[in-house]
DNA sequence: CTCCATGCAAACTATTTGCACACGT
DNA sequence: ACGTGTGCAAATAGTTTGCATGGAG
C-alpha cells in the first residue's frame, strides 16, 4: 500500500543523491494522498505541513522521482497525475463523464505485458496502466 | 488512416455547433500530424497555414472535439498529448528512455476490454490506450 | 438576422531557471 | 569542507476569460 521508506531512502543514496527532509516529506505525503495527485495537489498539502517547503523543490522532487521511476505519470482526462510506483499493480479506469478513478489489481494486465514483450519486445510499466471510458452508470445515461 | 471529414462535419453540426474554417483546419491538422500531439505542437502548425489563428481558438477547439469523443488525451511521459479518435484501434507503447512511440493494433486489447466490461462494468475507450515502459533497445541498455 | 465562434488582450496558472546560502554526506 | 539541494524571485510557458466584432446557419 505504501512506499517502503527505508528502501526509498537506499536508493536515492545508491543513486548518488542526497535524502532531504523535503524529498522524504514530498514522498511521504504523495503516499498519503491514496495513488494519485497533480503537482499543485502535492504542494498544497506538503505547504501546509511545512510551509517554507517551495513549489520549486516540489517541482524538482517530483521530477527527479519520475526520472528514477520512484513515481509514474498518467492522464487523468487532460491532467498530468503521479502516483507512487508500487509494487503492487495497480492500474486506473478513469470515467470521462463523471471523472471518478476506478483502482484494481487484475492477472488480465499482466497477460497483456507478457504479450507485448514477446511479441512487440516491449516491456511494459505494467504496475500502473490507465485506461479511460466509461463507468457503468454513465455508460447508462449517456447512450451515444 | 485519416478522419471521415463528412462525419466529422456532420457530426458538429447535429451537436449544434458550427462548423468554421478555424474548427476544420484544427482537425484536418491534428489529422495530418499522425496520430499524436501536444496542443501547441497543434497550434504552431495551424499557425504557419493561417497565423491570424489564436491559441485560445485552438484550445477551444481541441476542448470541444475532446468532450464530444473527437480527440482522445494521453501522457506521453508526463506530457498531455491528444490524437484522433480513429474508427481503428490505435495503441501506443511510449519508452521512457527513448521518448520513442510505437503505434500498433492488436486485438489483444480487445481482449482486455471485453473482460473490463464483463468484470468490472467499465466500458474502455479501447481504441486508445497508451502504455508506457522500455522499447527493446533501451532495455538492453538500462538493466537495473 | 441571430447568435455562436473568433481574435485580441489581459489575467491567471503552471513550470523553469539563476543565484546565494544552507545542509547532507 | 565540499558540493548538492533549497528558497527566493524573476522569467518563461501554458491556459483561461471578457468583450466587441465577424460570419455560419
Amino acid at each position: 500500500m505504501s512506499h517502503n521508506k527505508q528502501n526509498f531512502v537506499q536508493k536515492l543514496r545508491e543513486l548518488g543523491y542526497r535524502v532531504t527532509p523535503q524529498r522524504q516529506l514530498i514522498m511521504d505525503t504523495l503516499c498519503e494522498m491514496g495513488g494519485h495527485a497533480t503537482i499543485n495537489q502535492i504542494y498544497e498539502r506538503v505547504h501546509d505541513q511545512a510551509p517554507a517547503i517551495d513549489r520549486a523543490t516540489v517541482y524538482r522532487a517530483i521530477h527527479l522521482f519520475h526520472e528514477h521511476q520512484f513515481v509514474h505519470s498518467a492522464d487523468f482526462n487532460g491532467r498530468t497525475m503521479y502516483e507512487i510506483a508500487e509494487t503492487q499493480p495497480h492500474h486506473h479506469l478513469v470515467c470521462r463523464e463523471c471523472q471518478q478513478v476506478i483502482s484494481l489489481s487484475d492477472h488480465h494486465f499482466d497477460y497483456l505485458a507478457d504479450h507485448l514483450r514477446r511479441e512487440h519486445g516491449f516491456y511494459a510499466d505494467i504496475n500502473h496502466i490507465t485506461i479511460h471510458g466509461l463507468c457503468a452508470p454513465c455508460q447508462e445515461r449517456v447512450r451515444d
